[in-house]
DNA sequence: AATCGTTATATTTGCTTAGACATAACGATA
DNA sequence: TATCGTTATGTCTAAGCAAATATAACGATT
């Protein structure tokens, strides 16, 4: 009862990382706000490292992740595709299942 | 079948980390070589490191994880309890148990 | 009591990484 | 064409963390 089992998932394409925690977390906060700079705010994290998540996931990813406009109303913005949407609740399920997972797992330290 | 998915996993009490895979390797060291400091040689990790490791490890374990000697023959000496060798054991366990899972639950991205 | 290799611990030095700052490019709208 | 808030990118500084260095304490063996 008084062990916790913690665990951080992530997954690769060739040597880059397409997803990990915080690229998820970016992604949910441009779904929410329609931009890159107003998810980094909701974050707490630099315009910068997130733009340079971002980059990484899109680049590492078969197809787009998001899709980004330069300039125009609002100067812009960044939206999820489809398949970036899909992804984000790919990754939340198998994070949740590994949770549960290693929950029961760790009965196997508990009772030594 | 191109990503690949990842993971750390570790084990708390309180705030303190138990058993992490740096820690693991460090009591498996300890294990074949019988001294801490040779250990932490195997593992091209500096002494204090691994010193700091084992320490937060024996800290946190319910019961002692490694019986350390200082001075009499040959300087001392670090073995682990039998307690110790069961936690690796377990960990090791767990790892292996939770790599399995995850590459079955891969094929949620794959499928995208 | 002198030796030896170890555990145990403090201090300082260096390096990698994150953060702050600055600025260019962009395009719809007015 | 001037404005605006955004994306996109470079540079420089700061800070945290790892490594290197130094040294005390220890006790069986000789």
């Amino acid at each position: 009862m008084s062990y916790k089992i913690k665990s951080r998932i992530w997954i690769e394409s060739e040597d880059n990382v397409l997803l990990g925690e915080g690229r998820v977390h970016l992604l949910k906060a441009i779904n929410k706000t329609g931009s890159l700079s107003k998810a980094a705010k909701s974050l707490n994290i630099s315009y910068k490292k997130a733009w340079q998540l971002l980059d990484s996931v899109n680049k590492s990813a078969k197809k787009p992740v998001t899709i980004n406009s330069i300039g125009g109303k609002g100067g812009g913005g960044a939206e999820l595709t489809d398949y970036g949407k899909s992804l984000v609740q790919a990754f939340d399920e198998i994070n949740r299942n590994c949770w549960a997972f290693l929950d029961k797992e760790l009965a196997k330290i508990e009772r030594l």
